[in-house]
DNA sequence: CGAATTTGACCTGCGC
DNA sequence: GCGCAGGTCAAATTCG
């Protein structure tokens, strides 16, 4: 199915007067306008403008055309690489090398216990599927240990109240904790959580205070959710949190007055770390703005998050960083595989809305 | 009472 | 092989 070939997804935005009306508009301007050279002077500027306006709009057309074209290879081409999962699921080729970790250690402590090795068998499967799943979007055939080096690791870092002590960031995923280890070269304790929603989902966050500001709460994401945001950030019964790319979008977009954080694409393939940590000058007044993520209960992360802004909102208001924000947007989306596959997704839903009207597959 | 968190013990990888 | 450090497990505890 090559949606690129079905429909036409071009816009057509070319500006074409009928040849007719042409010419009654330039008998018009011929005999009302004759002599009136200041007139003539505006027309023919007028016409130059909607020329390049015509000329802009076209190349504009044109990009965005290539964009969408892109967009449907990538979407058939993952399709293609899911379906051969699939296949290969449904012929029970499943590797059990991974997760002997635990099997390991419960048979040294109870080497007769096969019943519980099923359900952890269960665990470790839905753990690899959900894995691999993520990484299919890189390669089909690569080995687990490659798997693990390609997972993707997003840092996010955030301000949180000095005094609020927790390693709790809201962000609309639901987490469990499972450890907390002090590490060598921090004194704050290190917490781990694992995201709890679905049951195969392989991500895995590391929260842990910055050693040069105890304020900031640096959170490591590994893995990407095979699942939906679990709610809004807002109403997550515990921790919450999301991916960095998600976070990034939607921090993004809903604050595009108060962005002031540097956001930052790690070039290291298709990792998107974002640096929430902005220079702390401006805070209280930022602190006003009353962000939809905030938590009534735990009065950190997100909406600190967002305050900073060397500049205040003079700087925000500036056209130079509203193209910044938007270029910044812009990137982040296209570099978010789902946002692709979403579109992705839209257009063939439109497609067969479109077919389902007019009757032809 | 069930779910979430805490915390000490254990496992694993890595450098020496 | 040994020790260290990071990561994970799971029983105990806390919380709603």
């Amino acid at each position: 199915m090559e949606f690129t070939s079905l429909v036409d997804t071009s816009l057509d935005l070319s500006f074409r007067p009928l040849p007719v009306l042409d010419k009654v508009l330039k008998q018009e301007v011929q005999s009302n306008f004759t002599g009136l050279s200041r007139d003539n002077m505006l027309v023919k500027d007028e016409a130059g403008d909607l020329l390049e306006e015509l000329n802009r709009v076209s190349s504009e057309n044109k990009k965005l055309t290539e964009m969408l074209t892109v967009v449907c290879e990538n979407y058939n081409a993952l399709r293609n690489q899911l379906m051969e999962y699939m296949n290969n699921q449904n012929n029970g080729v499943v590797d059990d090398s991974a997760g002997s970790r635990k099997r390991k250690a419960e048979n040294i402590s109870n080497p007769n216990n096969n019943n519980n090795n099923k359900n952890n068998n269960l665990d470790i499967v839905c753990g690899r599927l959900s894995e691999s799943s993520s990484s299919d979007e890189e390669s089909c055939c690569k080995k687990p240990r490659e798997e693990h080096i390609k997972t993707k690791v997003s840092v996010v870092s955030m301000r949180t109240e000095a005094s609020d002590t927790s390693l709790i960031v809201k962000d609309g995923y639901q987490w469990r904790k499972y450890g907390q280890k002090v590490t060598r070269d921090n004194p704050c304790p290190r917490a781990y959580f694992r995201c709890s929603f679905a049951p195969g989902c392989p991500v895995k966050k590391k929260v842990q205070r910055s050693i040069e500001d105890q304020s900031i709460v640096v959170a490591t994401y590994e893995g990407e959710h095979n699942h939906p945001r679990t709610s809004k950030p807002e109403s997550g019964p515990s921790t919450n949190t999301s991916t960095a790319s998600r976070l990034n979008v939607t921090t993004i977009a809903g604050t595009t007055t108060s962005v002031p954080c540097s956001t930052t694409l790690n070039s290291s393939g298709p990792t998107i770390t974002l640096d929430l940590t902005a220079p702390k000058t401006v805070e209280k007044r930022d602190m006003k703005m009353n962000h939809s993520t905030t938590s009534p209960t735990s009065g950190n992360s997100i909406r600190t998050t967002t305050t900073t802004s060397a500049a205040g909102g003079e700087y925000q208001n500036r056209p130079e960083f509203q193209q910044f924000l938007i270029e910044q947007m812009a990137t982040s989306l296209t570099k978010d595989p789902s946002f692709k596959a979403a579109l992705a997704a839209a257009i063939s839903g439109k497609i067969l809305q479109h077919n389902n009207q007019t009757g032809r597959w």
